[in-house]
DNA sequence: TAGATTGTTAATCGATTAACAATC
DNA sequence: TAGATTGTTAATCGATTAACAATC
């Protein structure tokens, strides 16, 4: 299998705010909604809004824009939220706490079914409904339920160790929350989630505004 | 004042990582730090990080490489994370919660020194040692101790509405951590962090391997 | 019809990568 | 000296933006 190269990664990113809008307007009993109008509540250029949707597949109607129930589909087969997927959180510190709590994630077709933690006095307990086991048992766990994604949210010393245990366990996808690259097969999926970037960016720009 | 537009976004988001591995050669007693070394670390191009670098201004030595030492201080000034800064949580839910708990921001100059909710039973106790106190109070506390960085962490549907009360308190930078794309003045940074659209980047690679 | 909006093709812009002389 | 590494200049690549014909 090829190394998953994926293209036009700033498109994929904007997609849940158009989600987000197309939805709106479908709460309201819109049944086309235009790229000018969902631009100008992003702020983003109608031509950008254009081309990324063109992503999608679907054919916008001039005059009258996308077809809203036909492009909420598209966007939704397009990112892979239409479809049910189960997920681990490994390490069930802040981070991993916090994410066992949101809600949002169940709506795009993400199951959190379990969380694993080293900590004697967590094992066995629960957090948001969701039951913590002991990180031991992880490998197990992924065998039996034929789980696919892992949520990485652990201590940075650990990261390599634990990512190396969730593949040869049979995990496809990696959400990695810590602040170190992890090296995994060619057909594994990982998406680097990095704080401290948007920290970094936050940082600059307060310099550059004083 | 001119509207904050950043340059060389990617390189800036990438400094923190080079950060972390020149300070790890810092404690390994080496002097010298070459841009091929941090390259193989990180599994970039050599060029990048060289490119990357010379943002900061510092002249690095042919054979050698970089001077740690230096190094180290212009990238920290480069991000403003040397000097102290103090911020407010606005929002005391499950990712307030985290952020409150994450020790890693203090090191690179940030204190939170309060967060601020709407809900009774939080109001009045602490969250990982940081005191919860009532929304309404949050403009006479940021003028008081005259914050400038705000974290909102509130849902979604208040973000707009809290990011006008903090603008008008004297904020001068807010990390967005809601889902909508908030209206603030010029002279106001804002770094949005968006979860989903990191979601939707783990969606597509999942697609794509399948 | 007139006009708003789409989708295509081309132009611009910025980031990454390549090539290579300078240098310690 | 020889060779690794820097920093500069140029080339490539991809994303954004502009222009505009097609169309409902």
């Amino acid at each position: 299998m090829a190394k998953i190269k994926i293209q036009a990664a700033p498109s994929i990113r904007r997609m849940p705010s158009y989600l987000h809008i197309i939805k709106q307007a479908r709460n309201c009993g819109c049944e086309y909604i235009s790229g000018t109008v969902i631009a100008e509540e992003l702020q983003l250029e109608p031509i950008q809004v254009r081309k990324d949707l063109a992503i999608t597949g679907v054919i916008g109607k001039p005059k009258k824009g996308y077809p809203v129930k036909d492009l909420i589909k598209a966007v939704e087969l397009f990112l892979g939220w239409n479809t049910h997927k189960k997920a681990v959180i490994v390490g069930a510190g802040n981070l991993g706490t916090a994410l066992c709590g949101y809600t949002g994630f169940r709506e795009h077709g993400l199951e959190i079914c379990a969380a694993f933690d080293t900590d004697c006095k967590k094992i066995g307990t629960k957090i948001h409904g969701i039951d913590i086991y002991d990180k031991n048992d992880i490998a197990d766990y992924i065998k039996k339920c034929k789980i696919k994604i892992a949520i990485l949210t652990l201590p940075s010393e650990y990261a390599q160790e634990a990512a190396d245990i969730l593949v040869k366990s049979g995990i496809k996808a990696i959400w990695n929350f810590t602040n170190l690259k992890i090296t995994v097969p060619e057909n594994v999926a990982v998406q680097k989630e990095d704080l401290s970037s948007g920290y970094a960016m936050l940082g600059v720009m307060i310099n550059a505004s004083s």
